[in-house]
DNA sequence: AATTATTTTAACCAGATGGTTAAAATAATT
DNA sequence: AATTATTTTAACCATCTGGTTAAAATAATT
């Protein structure tokens, strides 16, 4: 290998077992040599490349929380696609993403909530604007012929129904499956279909409603 | 005041100090000291009433996590109330215990991700038999005709809906009330109705589908 | 082969932290 | 007033942890 090439090597090395350690156990529960051992290297080398501990999770913290983002905004705001269509792929992906990545709800949880200011920073950092979402509310209020503020609610109950079973998995897991988790893990699988119906039909349920 | 009540004062000082530090902090980012700072003594006397952090800690994880669980098992499992009634009284009742208990959420999640076995443990110890939910469940599919999976599903979502908001307040708050605390509580508030209507809803437009 | 870059070794440091101890001080009981 | 129980003071300890350093060793470049 060219040296170039190894520097980005162990780089990328302790950047992953970074993300693994941070993920798992948090700032504050991350040990620097625990870090450095899973990425099979020294401490010494460790701070060689990243000169702190804060300075190495910030730059894991920005990656994981981008993660955490939905990348399905152009979709949501699609004009070719129905509501139905769009809550089924929204859900189907983000459940996706979380199977594929367990532990990220509760990794952005924990750090939202022990430093809150950091999210500010993120969108400012980022440039994220929140015109975005605000017109994908409007989008579906307007679809739906419900208010932007129901909009937003039906929203969050999706996200939220993505989200907590990952979060809240230990608990679920025990009460509800005596701690198997392989049928656990079928049983998110199964949300990715169960979460994006129980949607649609409350939206169907709320039309005979007002009519 | 007496010797003995002197003794449940203090003890009661510590107790809701640990609890306020732990909640917050959780084990690993909380600090002995802070937590006498906050009872208001010293951390001689604090390690006189309670041994060590960790059998500190673990007081206030059973109590909180016992409070995590709603003490609605006999409501919603009443012959006297059909299941519309039911929902709007547990979301009610929850979401307000979390009103309360803003941190309760966050609190459960991080530290059940931290150590799963303690929730094991918990239901040992408590003596916590899942056949109450799952006759909950049993009684919801046989009054609305579905399978028990699927009122497994709704459960799920109907409780998530209740927690999420709670554990993920920090970006909520930021990407849609710009951070306006005042703000997200009045929707925090307004959820209790938003998210009953929803889940009622969602078992109304169910049954249109399977007409 | 000589030079340069990467990594290891290993000792070390300072500060934080959980926890202890014994004596002094304060408050309650008799 | 004397005794007993509660709390403070304050010094102290061992361990952990993030971080540093300089020299030796290994690998890549010229």
């Amino acid at each position: 290998m060219t040296a170039k090439k190894i520097e980005k090597d162990t780089e990328n090395k302790i950047l992953e077992a970074a993300k693994k350690v941070f993920v798992l156990k948090g700032l504050d529960g991350a040990r620097m040599q625990e870090i450095a051992d899973e990425a099979g290297i020294n401490k010494a080398l460790l701070h060689y490349y990243f000169r702190s501990k804060d300075q190495l999770f910030m730059m894991i913290f920005k990656v994981e929380i981008g993660n955490f983002f939905p990348r399905l905004i152009p979709i949501l705001l699609s004009k070719e696609m129905t509501f139905d269509q769009k809550i089924y792929h929204f859900v189907e992906n983000y459940i996706d993403l979380f199977l594929k990545n367990p532990f990220l709800p509760t990794f952005i949880i924990r750090e939202i909530n022990r430093n809150p200011q950091m999210v500010a920073q993120f969108f400012i950092e980022a440039g994220i604007e929140s015109n975005n979402f605000k017109q994908i509310i409007a989008g579906f209020a307007g679809e739906l012929g419900i208010s932007p503020k129901e909009a937003f609610h039906l929203i969050i109950n999706t996200v939220s129904a993505c989200i907590f079973p990952f979060a809240g998995r230990p608990i679920i897991e025990q009460v509800f499956f005596d701690g198997n988790t392989a049928e656990y893990n079928h049983f998110l699988e199964e949300r990715k279909k169960f979460v994006a119906e129980f949607v649609v039909n409350s939206i169907k349920g709320r039309m005979i409603n007002t009519k």
